[in-house]
Formats: structure tokens, C-alpha cells, sequence
DNA sequence: TCAAAAGTAATAGTATTACTATCATATTTG
DNA sequence: CAAATATGATAGTAATACTATTACTTTTGA
């Protein structure tokens, strides 16, 4: 129970920022302004100078937040998977049933998400966009090592590690729950990815979800070895 | 059969180059040193420019090859894909049940690359860990839509269609072929990556390899509707 | 309430990147 | 051996990813 309510707040690692931002106005601007800006160009377009544009802001003022595009991009996924993980804890809460309580999990994990009032300053569609388009990046760089050592990517290792206990919790003798765990999460992403641009190699599309996929993916790989 | 033989060449479709790097000797010490220096210091920090100092070359000469650094990169996942793409069909080729020739297939495009002379050229081991860390890089980007038209993806998509008609084999009725091949091919780079830098996310260790689970996934995934 | 502290803006400057353009030289080939 | 082709050297450009400094503005707490 504490380790469940200890984790329920959208807290990002606090190495990741120099400033908080949610502790000012300029620093929610500043979180709001770059989700619209970065599904808009891409990651790879934009700039701090871009951004200083958009929200009427100083390209200064945006690097006391954030050393780099890169942390900014750090603390969009972590807050994205906090985001998740809530979720996550949220609706599984009170299911007692093991495969229920993971289908739930998944379900959460892998779906197309839907608006959110809870944050006023943060999109949550087009952040999810972002985390399709451009998450993987945030850790595919030379500095993963020392960034992973630091804690900039607990937030979606703990996510992972509950999949996997609630897999486990289901089939215990399952060999490969952490590995099932990883690819549910990275495979919801790039399904969504393939089913938005390469769809020849996807089943997903209006009918079927990424959700289906990977709920009956998992059953399958449990339960047969049980 | 004419269908086998027309893709066993290791070809990278030609829109990708401005001249063909296979022409040259410049060009394959382009290739050659691309490998090396990516493998080296990444793709984000890599530059026409210290290639040219690598291979005691010009940079304006390596510009007549490659449009930019990101086509360069475009060529490498290409051919890559090719090579897996002629294993593959290669040691399929005679294995004339389903099941079987699924399982050869998945060792193919999941396991650890070694060695192969080959192509003197081409280091396959550092190559595989491009595609491991860079190779998403190539399609995560705003310009995927319009590349995708040009057909700078279709090896990878070819490669993935195979597995999924090799699923089907099996049991052409399950309704998840392709996303189960895409999640293949995708995830199996992924527990790669996770087992060299976020190891407590995935069961992939010395002993059990990438290959070993999504073998099982897969055969699990297939049968159990069968 | 007023001074100190903290936050923000403006400007300038740097090294590097990702190229393009031009011209010269070297090599191949018909 | 001349023409064509390939490569090299140099220069130049706009943009990127920052850092540094100074000035102004707002908040706060004694």
C-alpha cells in the first residue's frame, strides 16, 4: 500500500531539469508550448530558440529550465510514463483476479489514449504522439550508460517491472516475463508507429488494436507453459 | 523459386545513393569507415567530416555518394536488412515444414550477428549494433511518409512480410501475422539493447538469448488458436 | 514599504554542423 | 592522347546548441 501511494504523483526524477517547471508560470508554458511544438516539427527541428518564439519567451530564460532539448525530451518520457504508471496502479488496483488485473494493465499500457483534463498544460494525445515518434531516442545515444546510472529512466523501468510481477503473478514458472514486460511496451509503440505509417506490416488499423494484439500475445505466452 | 533468386543479391534500392558506393574504391572505404565511426561515436555525433579525416578523404567527395548523412544511414539499415533477408531464404529454403522453417527463420533476424567474410568491406558485428542503436533513426523522423513513398523502407517491409507468410503457413488464421512478425523483427533489437544497457528489463542474458523467447512467443502465439 | 533576492529578457558571442559552390588536379577510358 | 570522370581543396552560408554578461522586473520577507 505505501509503495503503491508513494508512486501515484506525477514526479519526474529531479536531475532531469535545473529548474522545475511546474514550479512557475513560464515553466508550465514552457512544458506546454514544446509538446505542441515538437509533434508539430519533429524532435529533430526543434530548437529552444523555436520555442522561445512560440511562447513569447527568451531562448535564455528556456536553458535555466533545461540544460539541453535533451532533458527537456527526458522529462517529457518520464512524466508520459509516471503519467501511465498512475494509470497503471490506478485501474488495477482493486482486481484480484491475475489475468484480469494484467489484461487491465496492458489495456492501460497499449491503448490509443484519449483526452485528459487532469493537467491543464499537458496535451496528452499529442504527448503520446511524441512517445511514439520520438521516445526511443531519448535513450539510443552514446550517454545512455552514464544517463541510466543517474536514474533518468526509472520511471519506465518501474513501469516495466510491475508488468512483470503482475505476469509472474499469473505463471511464476514463465521464463521470460521481464523480456514479455519490455516488448508489450516498446511493441505497443511501434505498433502504433507502423499502423500510422508503414501499414503493410501491421494488422492494427480501425478495427484492431494494438491492445487485442498484445492482450491475447501475452495470455498465449503464459499460460500455454503453465 | 524466380522470386527467391531475384532478391538474393544483397541490392539497396538505388534512390538512396547519388552514385553507387559498390562502384569505388572511395566508396567502399565509405562504407567501410561509416561502420567503424558510427559504431565508434554515434550517429548523432557523426559527420561527413570526420569521416573524411578517418579515411584521409575529402568531405565534398563523400557528398557525391550520399545526400547527407541521413541517407548514408538509410544505406546501411538497407543493406543490412538485405543480408538478414538472404539468410533468411537461404536457410529456409529447403525446410519444408512450416514450423520448422518459422523457428530458422526467427534465429535468422533475432540472433547475436559473428563474423562473416563475405564481404571484406562490410564488418556485420559492429553493422548489427548500428542497427541495434541507430536504426530507428531512420524512419522516426517527419519526412517517413514521403521516404516510405520512395520505397527507401521495402527491404525491411520485404523482410517482414516473409516472416509474416511463414506465420501464416502455420495457421492462416491467425489474425495477427504481421503484427506479430513486425514485433518480431522490432523487438528482438530491442531486447538486444536492453540486455547490453537496461539489463534489469529483460530476461536476455548470456544464457538465455533474444532468440530462445520470441521462438516461444511466437510458436505460443500461433498454435495455441490454432 | 523598501531593499534584497530571485526570475526573466536582451544581446552578443562561439564552435560546430550540414551543407553548397567553385575550381583545380588526378585518374580512367575510348 | 584527349575527353570525360573522379577526387581534392578551399571558401562560404545559415542554422544549431549552446555560454556569458548585463539589465530589467517581480516577488518576498524583515
Amino acid at each position: 500500500m505505501k509503495s503503491l501511494l508513494s508512486n501515484l504523483k506525477i514526479s519526474v526524477p529531479d536531475k532531469i531539469y535545473l529548474k522545475d517547471p511546474e514550479s512557475s508560470k513560464l515553466g508550465k508554458r514552457i512544458i506546454e508550448h514544446s509538446i505542441l511544438l515538437i509533434d508539430k516539427i519533429g524532435f529533430d527541428c526543434f530548437t529552444f530558440k523555436k520555442l522561445g518564439v512560440e511562447i513569447g519567451s527568451n531562448e535564455s530564460s528556456i536553458y535555466r529550465y533545461f540544460e539541453s532539448k535533451h532533458k527537456l525530451l527526458l522529462y517529457l518520457t518520464s512524466w508520459y510514463w509516471a503519467w501511465i504508471e498512475y494509470q497503471m496502479v490506478f485501474t488495477t488496483y482493486n482486481v484480484h483476479n491475475p489475468t484480469k488485473k494484467l489484461l487491465k494493465a496492458i489495456e492501460v499500457v497499449t491503448k490509443t489514449i484519449e483526452k485528459d483534463d487532469t493537467f491543464s498544460h499537458i496535451n496528452e494525445i499529442l504527448l503520446n504522439k511524441i512517445i511514439i515518434n520520438e521516445s526511443s531516442k531519448s535513450y539510443l545515444t552514446k550517454e545512455v550508460d552514464i544517463e541510466n546510472k543517474q536514474g533518468y529512466f526509472i520511471v519506465y523501468k518501474r513501469l516495466v517491472k510491475r508488468l512483470r510481477d503482475m505476469i509472474l503473478e499469473i505463471n511464476a514458472d514463465y521464463k521470460f516475463a521481464s523480456s514479455l514486460a519490455s516488448t508489450i511496451v516498446d511493441g505497443a509503440l511501434h505498433q502504433h508507429f507502423l499502423k500510422a505509417h508503414f501499414t503493410s506490416i501491421t494488422d492494427c488499423d480501425a478495427n484492431i488494436s494494438p491492445s487485442d494484439f498484445f492482450k491475447e500475445l501475452a495470455v498465449n505466452a503464459i499460460t500455454i507453459t503453465k
